[in-house]
RNA sequence: GUUUCUAUAGUUAAAUGGAUAUAACGGUCCCCUCCUAAGGGACAAUUGGGGGUUCGAUUCCCUCUAGAAACACCA
């Protein structure tokens, strides 16, 4: 279904064209003065320079031509040269019964058989998740989901951290602890024994002891380098450790994502790639893109309308062992095999920008992706504790992120039982899904790029922009839908009737808003413009729900329109927050 | 040193170059005979400094100040 405001858009840019101007001046869009009108359309003061006329002389004439349209209630220029629209109220419901009816609310899809790849998680094995893992998720779950919902094929892939250095480390931690294992045994000719040496447990206190002493220990830090490039050469029983810690690590951290609602489409990871690598750095080499330095092999990516200096991109260290870039390269030589992506998102810390600059600008010189695939890099910042500072443990450790989502789901339940009666196994439910609403919501409602202050009491409040607060108000409509069943109403049969009442009209103003809402997230793949609206639309059904008494109206049509509309709103809401990655719950 | 990012009410955050900069929390006040008051309404309070481009700048450009970060063999 066109939306409004392109509806609007078209007729005025008719408009505008029939005057003689160009019909980009009818652009129209959401007014900013909403108690001056509802849309609003600048174009007259953008043509005024161009035509070298006085903008109200062209908003006049443009309203004169079209202001006996039926859809608008009034349109005038005012002032300098605005042009101010208020939409009729049967405009208004007809849409609104279409958006009611179709699928997606109306939002037309791309429907295109392209593919965009999601990269997030960016989860180590060997590792437990921590808050810094929390953004990358969260983020890049909600992203993932707002680009399947436009109708592309969108995959989703973890990409573990499962090569390089760290590895090394634990092999050669594992020798030290396990000296006898066959996989250290180079004479080992039979097959290896299928259950892994070591718990997960274990596993995640071998990583920080490893990596500990090669900071410490030189020798261990040689060792441990010898054994990344074994590995990396495909030693055998090295191979074998890496394919026990895999298997290991991914069963617990699938375990953990789900925990957040968290799904990847792949577990590929960096090992994934290797493969690749040693016919793409000599393809590189022999295409005279990339060349010696200092023992490395480095691509310049630097180009003559570059303004600043940009360092180049190291694809192979010295000792000839592969390193980020490498990796992440490669991984698009695979990518593009398998699914050929029309677009690349990858989703990291902001600090990482230089490495995706870097690595970006190589894989198109060096034609690793097709020319028309874009690559591009969601930089987000770092969650500050209440002191501005990154978040740490009262001790200063790196906080696990199921200890820190247990914390707020306790903090909700605290909430709950002072407040209500509730059994406790419900509440104890109903925690678990509001405290990590509430976590996500406070995440994803801030710009990705920037620093935000985690603020559990604020996060977790039912007051203001919170998570809770949309599941709030999620379940007061469906109690109030619930309740209309019960007495043998059926919902199916309710029909959306013109809008009277301002908050009504408010509210079917918001609804009208879905798709532009869906369309603007995507294009700037910003989920905080989700949060902000279905903020919004809560706040709108808040204020009908406050002054309309929906079961006890005498007026079975009216009656019947209102349970519609607020099921329509709930469907929207709920909508909503599953792009956001957040659940609700029946009760509260 | 070079480069990048950030700077908005007391606090936390919004704003395709548009009108009187928008919300929330906190503050002051008001509203339940009523489907969840875990709600609604009212008031006070903000663009770091200085230039420029523009009819019009929180937004674009320059500069200063302050904070954060990245700068080849970690990922």
């Amino acid at each position: 279904m066109k939306k409004i405001v392109d509806q609007i858009t078209e007729i005025l840019g008719t408009a505008f064209v029939e005057c003689g101007y160009d019909s980009k001046y009818g652009k129209t869009g959401i007014s900013n003065r909403p108690d001056l009108c509802q849309y609003q359309c600048n174009g007259a003061m953008a043509a005024s320079k161009a035509y070298k006329k006085a903008p109200f002389l062209i908003g006049d004439e443009i309203v004169e031509k079209i202001k006996d349209n039926a859809i608008f209630k009034t349109i005038e220029c005012v002032k300098p040269g605005f042009i101010n629209i208020v939409i009729e109220e049967e405009f208004l419901g007809d849409y609104i019964r279409g958006i009611a009816t179709e699928d997606k609310f109306g939002y037309e899809t791309s429907a295109t058989e392209d593919v965009i790849m999601v990269d997030y998680g960016g989860a180590n094995v060997a590792k437990p998740l921590h808050i810094g893992h929390l953004r990358s998720a969260v983020i890049g779950e909600s992203v993932k989901r707002i680009c399947k919902y436009t109708g592309y094929k969108t995959i989703g892939d973890v990409h573990l951290g499962d090569w390089g250095l760290q590895m090394g480390q634990i092999i050669e931690e594992l020798k030290l602890r396990k000296p006898k294992l066959p996989y250290f045994d180079e004479n080992f000719q039979g097959e290896y024994p299928e259950e892994a040496p070591f718990t997960i447990e274990e596993l995640e206190e071998i990583y920080p002891c490893a990596s500990g002493k090669s900071k410490t220990d030189p020798i261990f830090k040689e060792a441990a380098q010898l054994a990344t490039l074994a590995l990396q050469n495909g030693n055998k029983g090295y191979m074998a450790i890496l394919n026990h810690i895999q298997k290991v690590s991914v069963s617990d951290l699938k375990k953990n994502y789900e925990n957040l609602n968290v799904y990847f489409d792949l577990w590929k990871g960096e090992s994934d790639a290797q493969p690749y690598i040693s016919n793409m750095v000599e393809k590189m080499i022999k295409d005279g893109i990339a060349y010696e330095s200092q023992g490395a092999i480095v691509v310049d990516i630097q180009e003559p309308e570059d303004t600043k200096e940009l360092p180049p991109c190291l694809i192979r260290k010295s000792d000839g062992a592969a390193n980020y870039a490498t990796s992440d390269l490669a991984t698009l030589v695979e990518r593009e095999k398998l699914y050929s992506p029309k677009l690349y998102v990858y989703l990291a810390d902001k600090r990482q920008n230089l490495h995706y600059t870097q690595f970006f600008r190589v894989a198109k010189k060096a034609n690793i992706v097709r020319p028309e695939a874009e690559l591009k890099f969601i930089g987000f910042g770092t969650m500050n504790g209440k002191d501005g500072k990154p978040f740490k443990t009262r001790e200063g450790g790196v906080l696990r992120l199921e200890y820190l989502i247990k914390d707020i789901q306790n903090a909700v339940y605290e909430k709950i039982m002072e407040n209500r009666t509730v059994e406790e196994v419900e509440a104890r439910e109903t925690a678990k899904i509001v405290g990590l609403a509430a976590l996500k919501y406070g995440d994803l409602s801030n710009q990705a790029a920037k620093d935000y202050i985690f603020d559990m009491d604020r996060f977790i409040a039912f007051e203001g922009e919170t998570g809770p607060y949309i599941l709030y108000t999620i379940v007061r409509i469906k109690s109030i839908l619930k309740k209309y069943k019960s007495e043998g109403g059926k919902i199916e049969d309710c029909r959306i009737q013109n809008p009277v009442k301002a908050s009504e009209i408010s509210l079917y103003l918001e609804l009208s808003r879905f798709s532009e809402v869906i369309q603007n997230a995507f294009d700037e793949i910003a989920p905080h413009k989700i949060c902000k609206y279905i903020y919004e639309l809560s706040n709108a059904f808040n204020r009908f729900y406050h002054e309309t008494k929906i079961l006890v109206e005498v007026d079975q049509d009216k009656k019947e329109s209102y349970l519609a509309l607020i099921n329509l709103t709930k469907n929207v809401l709920e909508t909503g927050i599953d792009l956001l990655g957040i659940e609700a719950p029946e009760r509260m």
